[in-house]
DNA sequence: TCGCGGTAAATGTATGGACATTAATGGCAG
DNA sequence: CTGCCATTAATGTCCATACATTTACCGCGA
């Protein structure tokens, strides 16, 4: 309700383009100035309709996009909660699909080379995303493309402790970790988060992977959730010349 | 229509779950198997919801799923064209929040470091997307946080001959080159290719951020394409330890 | 031959309604 | 106090329908 900078009024009946896009920018517009604050509920979709004059249907499309762009997060049966103020990338996307999109882990086998457990300090607590004091066992591993074939990468996979139990079970396992997690702990794996960046490839990679000195690595943080905390967190090291994201971009046509 | 592997019978009737997720998995199968060719059009909404016995509302549901996850794409007045059999990370955002998605070009500044003309041999023509034997100017440059302030990055930009006379607009300009390039030109661009990689440092980079030999750098290559072709192809090397990629991947809730 | 305009066909936008599913809530029984 | 259950309210799914907008295409005229 700031008295400043309301050159918007808000109605979605000025301007061009369609009435869901008009409606979007207002609502963009508002989650920016602080209307619906991060963590709060917006208004129902009954309660927009009413107030833009229009559809459910309406408003359903400008909240999708605004679920695709990463403002928003729904849930059935409980709202629309604001988790940022400003875009993010944001990927949804299908279970079975998802495991495909990570394509290193398909069609490639993994073989334990070392498992402990450990107490997660501040720090690799932070990275794990568990609490400081929780025992994980923390499994040392070699991506290969077959038994016995080249070896691909290099990944530290930390899991709590109530997960122990399934870690022989990586042996020689093909496809991704969580997946079997999933499969035999019946847990749900809602979402992951992952994080991209260039490193030094580990001293120990080098070895494991058969690299010079000095090699370089991109590696890949990524932590899947269940509702209730982070089931597996792991970082995979690949050789930088094996291995590159791609990513493809669309503008949405008709909305400058 | 081959014989064989055929459990799935085509149709959205069995199995569980919402009947627009059956017929995205029936046509996703399609896909894999080359029902639906790279390339081809899909038959139209309209015939798949006489197929299906459904309505073209749970159809578009989806397609717009497979839109999503990068197997078609969708274009009013022509149809839906296969451009993939499996799986991308395709993203679609509007503009304005698309130039906020590339957070180390809002807010900084660039300055150019060199220019000169340059004749694509093949492989260059590949990666910038021009075809070899075409004329491009080549720009070297670095962003800082602030005139005179820290080096964020090494960037080495080609623009086809017919940008060539914007590129000293560039010099100290404030923000990502594809909204000035669009905005002086005219061009609409559509998309953007983007592929990270891990790289060593370029020497002449280390030289220009203040780095220590052996720098590892997070490499960002993108491509602004139009709809006439590229509009511009940047590479971008930003210090390991000042950028990383994180992403937020969902899983749709009630596909098991 | 070139360009212009009309037409058909496809997806895009929008309405209004109905019912399903999920999640929080509060009350009741143990 | 705890645990189960009915209630309520929100989003999710689905229908039939209409019109708007974009694109490809064809034919006509200059």
């Amino acid at each position: 309700m700031s008295a400043q900078d309301d050159t918007t009024t808000q109605t979605p009946d000025e301007g061009t383009g369609p009435r869901y896009a008009r409606i979007q920018k207002i609502l963009e517009s508002r989650l920016r100035d602080g209307t619906y604050p991060v963590g709060s509920l917006m208004p129902t979709e009954i309660e927009l309709a009413a107030e833009f004059d229009t559809s459910r249907f309406t408003v359903r499309e400008a909240l999708r996009h605004l679920t695709e762009t990463g403002f928003v997060e729904r849930r059935q049966g409980l709202g629309t909660r604001v988790i940022s103020t400003e875009p993010q990338m944001r990927y949804s996307q299908t279970f079975d699909s998802l495991q495909e999109l990570f394509q290193v882990a398909v069609e490639t086998y993994y073989v334990v080379m070392h498992t402990e457990e450990v107490v997660l300090d501040k720090a690799l607590a932070e990275v794990v995303g568990g609490k400081a004091g929780e025992t994980w066992t923390r499994v040392e591993g070699v991506r290969w493309t077959e038994p016995g074939g080249r070896p691909l990468a290099f990944i530290e996979s930390y899991v709590p402790a109530r997960f122990a139990k399934y870690v022989p079970e990586f042996q020689g396992h093909q496809g991704a970790f969580f997946s079997l997690l999933e499969s035999h702990s019946a847990v749900p794996i809602d979402e992951c988060e992952q994080e991209i960046s260039a490193a030094p490839m580990p001293e120990k990679a080098q070895r494991y992977l058969g690299l010079a000195p000095g090699a370089i690595a991109l590696q890949l943080l990524r932590r899947y959730h269940s509702s209730e905390g982070v089931v597996i967190a792991s970082c995979n090291w690949h050789p930088a010349e094996q291995l590159s994201y791609k990513m493809h971009i669309k503008r949405n046509r008709g909305q400058g």
